[in-house]
DNA sequence: TGTGTTTATTAAGAAAAACTAAACTAAATT
DNA sequence: AATTTAGTTTAGTTTTTCTTAATAAACACA
């Protein structure tokens, strides 16, 4: 069907260019060419469109009525063009720049690995360093500008500089020895926990209390799978984000839902927003809970 | 300022091609070009844009999902571009567009009637004005651009960016009321002309003086249907192109030829020639003296 | 009126881009 | 293994686009 003009991009610019400036001779400057090269351009481009473009007023040539249509189709090709050019920068900046990354151990087992590989596959020039700790490290890493972008639990207190974004909510459940029964709140325990600067730890701790259950603590380890061993020892109760306590070889059995906690994508606010930090972040973003 | 990286429509026709086609192959033929030609193309828009746009799936080549951004780019310019180009060829065809003739009356009422209904048939799209009045005035609107052709009699002095081209020449004839004698040229007269700033009047004027007649005019008007009754009135004798002369309800009847005058057509070259302008004019010009 | 300046075009040749044809690699079929 | 199919690479040609230099034309101004 419609074989098209061969039409370039290139002339398209120099007649939006000889359109704004006041001087075929300042267009060429502007658009980094010569005069005779815009002159040829736009004579050929004429040429290929086949409808007069311009006449002359003294020395000078100016655009008839016509090429108005013709120009308003350049203005279009040209800021396209310009736009898709802006992408393509972008884009390039995300495959070969640098990121910093930090995990919580759930996120970088349990919930994200697929999309890390994806992201690491499709992005193999980009330096990229995964930082799997507990939340509070992370988000002081982040602070000091040793990391880019950290997944955690929600710190409610605000870093400086430091701007989070909502992923998606947690079960924390009660996890107890095989036999034992639920009953009353006073009556739980002892328990196998997270350690005491955690801020899971924290959550679980004030759940706990809310209910009238006291809280003392056996043993601790930062360690999900420690903690479900040591609840497959019976050692004591613990409480665990469902995906970790019911998964591995020997899952634990949910006693019921004690809290709930919301893991965060936080990122430096103050700067510009990095292009690799931004394609990372909508790729975990458009991510919703495990079920 | 941001300088664009030299992509060509050409690419992207390529690409959107090759995203539609099931196969590069077929792709490659439907653009028009070899397989080859296709492939380095592809090779160098990918290497332009800077981003990897496409993968291997076998033996196939498959757009990356970054691609679908360029891709969706590259259609809008290709859609726009094939726009353009059926805009540019209907106005080559003069479909489209816009024209303003102007001619003097005789040219529009006895020769070219049936031309310029032709024509208005043939182009119902193009919007067309005419003009009917003197040459001077006509030539004057050509010259400010209020006009984009005339048909009128040849102007001699030159006027600044309009070029002239002849149409045929038309005989001046001498009427004079029934019964009265040729005679002498000093005897001859009074007369009923066009009026003094008229260039015909000027034709005919000097033609009776270079012949020694005496012009001493008893009435003047611009309408040759008026000058004729006056004539058919026996108020004077009068000279006129002998198709306004010998035709309408009462014709004269000429006594002998006393000048000639030339037809031309008038545009604008400062310009290139609008497809318009350049379609009638090669319709007007085909055609010869009425005879 | 002539002289120099500005503005755009033309000419000639060099450089870059895009194309074709044919040889080639690699995956899928027979 | 031989053949077919899909796409790439290579080599050489044609086309396009650019640069420099020369040219033309309109203006500006003494």
């Amino acid at each position: 069907m419609g074989t098209l003009p061969d039409l370039s991009i290139r002339q398209f610019e120099y007649l939006v260019a000889v359109a704004d400036a006041p001087s075929w001779a300042i267009a060429a400057e502007q658009v980094g060419v010569s005069p005779s090269a815009l002159s040829q351009g736009l004579s050929e481009l004429e040429r290929r469109v086949g409808v007069p473009l311009f006449g002359k007023d003294g020395r000078r040539r100016v655009l008839q009525p016509h090429a108005e249509v013709v120009l308003g189709h350049a203005r279009q090709v040209v800021s396209l063009t310009g736009d898709l050019a802006k992408w393509a920068q972008r884009t390039k900046d995300a495959d070969e720049g640098f990121i910093r990354v930090g995990m919580i151990d759930i996120a970088a087992t349990q919930h994200f690995p697929a999309e890390l590989k994806n992201f690491r596959a499709q992005h193999p020039n980009l330096n990229f360093l995964l930082r799997v700790g507990p939340s509070r490290p992370l988000l002081e890493m982040l602070e000091r500008g040793e990391l880019d972008l950290v997944v955690c639990v929600d710190p409610e207190k605000t870093f400086t500089g430091i701007a989070t974004q909502p992923l998606f909510d947690e079960e924390l459940a009660i996890y107890r020895p095989e036999g034992g029964k639920l009953g009353n709140p006073s009556m739980w325990g002892p328990w196998v926990l997270f350690p005491e600067n955690s801020h899971t730890r924290r959550i679980i701790s004030d759940a706990l209390l809310a209910r009238g259950a006291k809280v003392d603590v056996v043993a601790d380890s930062p360690q999900p799978e420690v903690l479900r061993e040591m609840v497959n020892l019976g050692l004591g109760w613990t409480v665990l984000p469902r995906h970790q306590a019911e998964s591995g070889d020997r899952p634990l059995v949910p006693s019921r839902v004690l809290a709930r906690r919301t893991l965060v994508l936080a990122f430096r606010s103050n700067a510009a927003i990095d292009p690799a930090v931004q394609a990372l972040s909508s790729i975990l973003s458009r991510k919703g809970p495990e079920v």
